[in-house]
DNA sequence: TAAAAATACTCCATAGGTATTTTAT
DNA sequence: ATAAAATACCTATGGAGTATTTTTA
C-alpha cells in the first residue's frame, strides 16, 4: 500500500469515476485504475462496484475511506509537526502542540 | 513521503544506527541513507544528528517518531477494518462496524 | 449500445545495490 | 584512527502513458 494509492482511492471515491478522479490527479486514466485494483488486491476486497455509470462505494470501500482520509491527514500533519519543533520559538510563545491549533 | 520513508525512519530512530535499521529492513545501508535524507528534505528539517556511533534524534526527530508510528498503526488498522466489513457477519454479531449495513 | 473500466505494451523515473569516499570524535 | 554516514555510479523494478479491448446495466 503507497500514500499514492490512498490518495487515488479518496479521489475516486468522491468523484465516482475513475476518469474524473484522473483528470483532478493529473495522470492518465489506466494508471488510476491500475492502483485501485491492486489496493484492492493487497487488502484482499473489493472497495468499488462497477457499473457502467462508473464506481459505487461498497461496504468496505465506505469503511476504508474513513480511515484513508485519516491517514492523509496525520501524514500533513506529522510534517508541520516536525517543522514546528524545527524552528526555535520565541521566549514566551505557547506548547509547540498548542500552536498547531488555532485558538478558540 | 512515502510509507516506506516513515518506516524506514522509525527502524532509523529504533537502532540509532542506519545500518542496522537497513540490515532489519533488508536493504542496503545507502537505501536507507538516502530515504532518511530525502524525508528531511521534503519535511525542511534535519531529524536527525550524525554522530560517529551513528544517529540521534532531534526535537523534530522524537515529535515525528510519534506521529510517524501513528500513520503506519492507521495503514495497518485501514486495511483491517475493510477486511472486516469486507466479510459477511453472521446472524447475531455483536460488533456495531460490521452490523451497520449488509454486504453489496 | 454506449459510457466507463480494464488490459497490452512500451517507456521512463526512481528506488536499490556495490564500491568508495567523507565525516566526526 | 575508525566506525558509520554519505556519495558515485550502475541496474532494475514498478509506475505511468497511449492505444485498445472488455465490461455492465
Amino acid at each position: 500500500m503507497s500514500l499514492s494509492q490512498i490518495r487515488y482511492f479518496v479521489t475516486v471515491a468522491e468523484e465516482g469515476n475513475v476518469g474524473r478522479a484522473a483528470q483532478r490527479l493529473y495522470v492518465a486514466q489506466p494508471a488510476v485504475s491500475r492502483q485501485i485494483r491492486a489496493l484492492e488486491d493487497e487488502i484482499g476486497t473489493r472497495l468499488f462496484s462497477r457499473t457502467p455509470r462508473g464506481m459505487t462505494l461498497l461496504p468496505p470501500g465506505r469503511v476504508f475511506l474513513d480511515h484513508a482520509r485519516a491517514i492523509l491527514a496525520a501524514v500533513d500533519d506529522a510534517a508541520d509537526a516536525a517543522r514546528a519543533e524545527g524552528v526555535t520559538p520565541p521566549v514566551g510563545a505557547s506548547s509547540p502542540a498548542a500552536s498547531r491549533r488555532p485558538p478558540g
